[in-house]
Formats: C-alpha cells, structure tokens, sequence
DNA sequence: TGTACATCAGTGAACGCGCGTTCACTGATGTAC
DNA sequence: TGTACATCAGTGAACGCGCGTTCACTGATGTAC
C-alpha cells in the first residue's frame, strides 16, 4: 500500500519513522498514530477510487460524489482532503510521476551499447503500463485535458524529464560538441516519444504489445542515427 | 461560412450545386431550399458553439443545455441534429481533420530540398494553429480523452495520414530500398511529431512561436538524418 | 495509571440548482392539384 | 397561379434526478494532569 507516490516500499516506511514529514503536502504533518493512518486510508481510498473511475471518463466530468460513492465514504468527506476534484487531479499526478524520475534517470545511464539502452527504455515503459495502466492512461489524457491547474502539473513534471534526460545525455560520449540548446530540443523528442508510446500500448491488447515495442526500438533507433550524424 | 469542413470555398460551392448530396452524414438529404439552409445553420451554430465551449473543458463534460445556451436555441432543438454530445463531437472532428488530408500532401510533395520541405511542413502547422485553434485544441485533447466514439473517430483519421504520409515518403528518392513497414514506422514519427508541434504552438503565446517552430525544424532535421542514414 | 476534556475525521440530512429528456404545440416551408 | 394539406425545425413547459455544498452531530483518538 502506498501512500504518497509509487515508490511503495520506501515511502510506507518513511511513513512510520518520520510521519510528521511524510505527506507534507496533506496538511496533517501534526497528526500521529492511529488517526493520521486511517485519514490516509481514507484519502488513498479516494485517490484510488478516482484514479478508477478515470479509466472511462475526464477528470473535468468526474464528480465529488462519484468519487466518495466509489471509496465507501460519506459525500461530505471529500473536505476533509481535497478542496475539489480537480485539486485531487494535482495529487494524482505527482502520484503518477514522481516516483519516474529516477528509474528514467538509471535507465539512461545503463552502460552498454545504443541498442541495450533502447531495449532498456521500451522495458521501461511497457513494464509502467503493465505495473501501473490508470496512472498512465491518466497522464496522457489529462495531459491536454480540460483542467488547467493538473495540466500544468504535468506539464511541469514533464519539463523535469527533458532537463533530467538532457542532464543524462550530455554525459554520454556521442554528446561531444553538443550545445545545450541541441540537448534539450533531443531529450523533448525522447520524452514525448516516451509518452506516445505508453499510450500505444495502453490501446494495444496484451497480445499484440511486442509489435507496438519493435516499432518503438525502430523509432529509438532511427532518431539515434540522426543523433549521431547530427554535427556532419 | 463552411457547412461540412474546414475547406471553407469548395464545400460551400458544393452545397450549392448538388444540395442533395453535399452533406449526406445529416440525414437531411432529401430536404432543399430553405427549409434545408435554415437548419444547416441551427446545426452549424451548434457546431461552433461546442467548439467554443470546448476550448475550456473536455467533451465528456460538455452539456446539451450548454451548447444550446450559448448557440441561443431550445434545448430539444439540440435532437434535431445530434443523439447526444459525443455524436456532436464524432462531427467537430471530421470538421477539423477531413480537410487536411490534401494539405498535407501537397506540403510533402513539395520539391525542393529537405530544409525547404521541413519549412514547409512546420508553416503549415503554424498556420493551422493560428487560423482553426479551437479544433486544433480539440483533437489534441479529445484524442485520449474521456468519450471513445471520437477517440476512435480521430484514431481513423491520423492512420488515414500516416497511411497518406508513407505513401508520400515512398515517392521521395530517399526512400529507395525501404519497405513498407519501415515507411509506416518513419510516417507514424512526422504525424505524431505533427500533432505534438500543434499543441505545443497552441500553449505558446504568438511572440513565442517561432521558438517553438525553430525546435520543431531541428527535431525534422534530426529524424531526417536517421532516415538518411537507416539503411548503412 | 486513570480521568476529564479537546480534537477532528467521518456522518447523514437538507438545500437549491441545472441537468437530460419527453411532449404536444406552432408556424414557416414544401407539395400536389 | 392559387388553394388546401403535409411536413418538420424549433418551442416552451414539465418531469424526475443527481449534483455540490452546508451544517450540526457523533464517537474514536489524542492530550494534560
């Protein structure tokens, strides 16, 4: 059971040892024991049964008490953790994203050919589909979405991942002679070719993924021969 | 006014000329005169006020009460035209995307070298933010939005580009030696870069576009020295 | 440790409101003779 | 051409319903002594 994002493992444990750090962002950092964990059950009831009923609609037709029906709870509770819908939408995506920063980071950094990395990225993504499909269907469809604060929030995040992978880049020796400016304009095509793809497979049946990834790999491979050739 | 496109001259030309066939998905077809053009104009104000609605929330949220409001008609006159708000929005998108279909081959077809051909393809991009924003919007949110009627509506018109884009490509010199599955993965990568360079534009103050247009040539530029170099 | 008081997450009832849909209607347009 | 009837796009009133929000409340948990 996670808590604040999807790093399960260490943020249930951070949970315990400085709880009244762990969710900052909640406004409960006094609260302690027993009352702070079934508020949070309560509160990841909702984000989950939100993050649920998204699969099949926007976050801007989405009703409070759809949501509060969904996760077994009194339609007035919802004030007590989110002001509306859509300040749970902002949740939600630091919820989806936070936790990406570093697996992109340390797949970047894979030692070993053009080819093992490509491979390594492709895994990346579809293991996020597989591992966590409402968040990435989520992602992509609030990302132009009706609301405007959460596609901000994505936008910011997003925004991370190019500076974070153009970071990452810029260490690789095929970088050599690259400006910053290059830099950056690569990692956004990298990025958005991440996004495009998780949603390629989110529409594609389990069946017929390793099709959607071959074309991914080529797609990898061919802006890879254009990095290179790019200074010619 | 344009009544069935984006092709504003041709389709109003049209309409005229061979009125029983000029917009055969209304069911109207067997209407004329008068009667025809006055409900042709419910219809499309309709139509525009939707758009314009949408340019602030998504569709599975838009009202039939709204739409009616805003277009300044009864809300039952809204069943004389549309089943429900998603069969509104399978319309909007061909409004916005039948058109294009020849835009952008002519664009490809263009001769000259490459970096006039990518000059060419970004202008039209540009172009299409600053004349139709509203269904340029559209599709960008509604293509993983909430209603899966125009999801697929819109799925069927980008792989009729990138069906139309290979096609193209395979015309070009540089294409020798490329098999069909390789030209629809390279024609997959312009249409979706395409789109991503929309959105982008639409989120971009007019000042700031040519940033965003300059980006997008150089993110060409480096696809298409891939391509250049795919096959050594 | 036990007791008395404070806190506050969640409840359940109530409210006014706008929604989608239906229906019989009206009056301009179309058609037949 | 004029007349009598048919068509049908748009109207306006009505309906039942679920929505978001408020409020005083309850009872488990927390705190002070």
């Amino acid at each position: 059971m996670n808590t604040c994002s999807l790093t399960t493992q260490s943020s249930e444990t951070y949970l315990w040892i400085v709880p009244e750090n762990a969710c900052l962002l909640n406004g409960m950092s006094h609260l302690s024991g027993i009352r702070q964990a079934q508020k949070q059950k309560t509160r990841q009831a909702l984000l989950d049964a939100a993050l649920g009923l998204l699969e099949e609609q926007s976050l801007s037709s989405l009703g409070l008490r759809e949501v509060t029906r969904a996760a077994g709870v009194a339609p007035a509770a919802f004030y007590r953790h989110f002001r509306d819908t859509a300040d749970l939408g902002v949740v939600l995506v630091d919820e989806a994203l936070d936790s990406l920063h570093g697996m992109i980071r340390t797949t970047l950094a894979t030692t070993g050919d053009s080819d093992e990395r490509i491979a390594a990225t492709v895994e990346l993504i579809a293991g996020l589909v597989r591992g966590y499909p409402a968040h990435v269907r989520f992602i992509a469809r609030e990302r132009h979405g009706g609301v405007a604060t959460v596609r901000e929030a994505i936008a910011r995040q997003l925004g991370l991942f190019v500076r974070e992978v153009a970071d990452e880049l810029a260490r690789h020796p095929e970088s050599e002679g690259w400006d910053q400016d290059d830099l950056l304009m690569l990692a956004g095509l990298y990025v958005d070719h991440m996004v495009m793809t998780a949603s390629e497979f989110l529409v594609t049946p389990e069946t017929d993924r390793d099709r959607v990834a071959r074309t991914a790999r080529r797609r990898l491979r061919l802006v890879g021969l254009g990095r290179r050739h790019w200074l010619d």
